[in-house]
DNA sequence: CACTAATCGAGACGGTACGTCTCGTCTTCGC
DNA sequence: GCGAAGACGAGACGTACCGTCTCGATTAGTG
């Protein structure tokens, strides 16, 4: 029954193979499309190794997805807020459009249904961006430069929102070059400054 | 083979059984767990019926909930842009958060994968929503209330697109008492006014 | 409910587009394969109609079959028993292997499964044949031409048993040139005669 | 697809478990009202596991049968062979008069719509026997106590169509206790014998 | 000749079973 | 004991017909 695997025993090749094999289905027929069973016949390994390592077929795409899109977490510092901001929101809108869009995009529908799944994603990858972005935009407030009177978090959520929005509703494309400008309205606001 | 339905003998009762049972089950159990035969099985009807009307559980869910989510439709014009905005905001969290939101979740989880239900919802929801806004908005840029150099569109984005980021990922509770905070912070910036 | 419908005002058009309809499909596709829909179908006729004049669809073949094969019921008499039989057989065994015999086939076996048919079809069919070959049969016992120690009834079943055997289970093929020889068989027995 | 299931890892378990629901049930409520669906339920299996190993319903059937009824398959050779053919008429009546008589019943009725269970039909039974008793009869003619002039093949036929012919369409009961008068009337004829 | 039934064509309805699909678990080997 | 292979129990899928029902629109025979 229940029983728990010994890692030591693990196979790498097995490993590899599977997560490999989640990426080019998920690319390529969409995350809805991918069953545990067809990664198993493209990997060449039976299915008991993958439910032996991941629980559901949600984790071994999010396993792969996280393994690939390490860069987009990256948060420069180069003194310059919004050139900074601008460029993450440029990496985020890139890796959503881009092959693995599709992974992360059914990872988030899944997620909808899936509470341990929605832990997941938010521990793994909200959180520490949260995380990271409150931090700097709790130093810009500190420097005068951003209102003191809205929670970080919220300042977040502003500028994120819109993005995914747009990404996973889809009344208006998603193109990485809106980065900058999105960013300006965020911080200036939709009234007129005198 | 693929005959089209007679409308005028359709059974009104047949309909209200079916869109009832799916608000029910859809409730109870989150959009993913109804099945086209628990909905047919509730409302004590045939599934042939369902599949008679409806190509799909997703737009049997659709409709019910479209009819039932009228109230949050209506775009107030009390002359106020900001209160109006307000209520708005408030009623679609309210919905968000009240018990047609697990389906409401679970539908545009699913149109992450259902390019038909995804544009089905765009037509019937989004849409419709986002033009009203954006006239309202346009009065607005030409009252001198809001920048002239911000799309229309993209206003209503940036004010609808933290809200539905709060609700899809969940990294921090979506509460209606936000709601006129958002808006002022949308509107004012996050950078202090002089 | 169950009213019973007035013979008066039945349609003489639609019975005869039924009962054409039926044995077009009977035997163009097999009795198994036939439906009430699609005899209704095809003979421009709603389903209704059909099941106000008939309880299942093996009434409404059994109908239109014994229309059609009324001539295969005569039994002649010419005075030479042996000919008259060999004359009944063979006409038998044309209907078997007709068109209509595919129809005739199916209603035998749906009988199986439905006491009522299997009632009807003795009823209607094998009985009075049965009772008609049992007087000529007696007769000929009378006269000294058959055994006085053998029950008519089951000397018949001794003629159409092989017939029915070969039609039903079809290890060989069911010729009506057999005729003669297997009636020869049956009167003269399998022990060579001094 | 259509791949083909490997059975040396075929479950035992399951398929004791599916021939025997068949039968229970084929005998409980006849062949017809057998569906695959109870046969699953009652045997505790998936439904695939059935239409894994089986093509159809009446395969199963068959199978379960076949397993049942072997000893009424043996054809004894005391020397005598009017009482051997007794006996084998006996056991055959005994069959079809039994509890699996229904569903032997069932399958000729199915065959009579389905060529390709009427060819098994007659491969694993049929032609067996047919093919055992051919012998013995030839055995039977070399020895002069036969006519030489009457296909072995056909006095088969003369001996067992009568049983089936009562069996198959009931105008007079079956019964085991007839089996040697029908032996002596199809040996001696219907004409007196001198 | 209008009236008034009941039959008619049509087809939607509540059901049952079909045969297929996919899920996550269990079983059988070979390494 | 892991890994490849794949059979297994479970159960939803979407389709085909069943036999009943509800519609108007003919179509009789009656007053």
């Amino acid at each position: 029954m229940g029983r728990t695997p010994n890692p030591d025993l693990r196979s790498a090749r097995a490993r590899r193979a599977i997560l490999d094999a989640a990426v080019e289905l998920g690319t390529r027929d969409g995350y809805a499309q991918v069953t545990v069973e067809a990664i198993a016949a493209r990997a060449g390994v039976g299915k008991q190794t993958i439910y032996r390592w991941w629980p559901r077929k949600s984790a071994v795409l999010l396993e792969a997805l996280n393994e690939r899109s390490g860069p987009a977490a990256e948060v420069p510092d180069t003194g310059d807020l919004a050139a900074d901001l601008g460029r993450q929101l440029r990496m985020v809108i890139g890796l959503l459009n881009g092959d693995l869009g599709l992974i992360w995009r059914g990872l988030l529908a899944d997620a909808q249904s899936d509470a341990c799944l929605a832990q997941e994603l938010r521990d793994n990858f909200f959180t520490p961006r949260l995380r990271r972005w409150r931090d700097r935009l709790e130093t810009a407030v500190a420097a005068g430069e951003l209102r003191a009177d809205v929670p970080s978090a919220t300042m977040v959520e502003l500028l994120f929102g819109p993005v995914y929005y747009r990404y996973l509703i889809g009344t208006s494309p998603l193109d990485a070059d809106d980065a900058e400008a999105l960013i300006e309205q965020i911080f200036n606001g939709l009234r007129p400054r005198p």
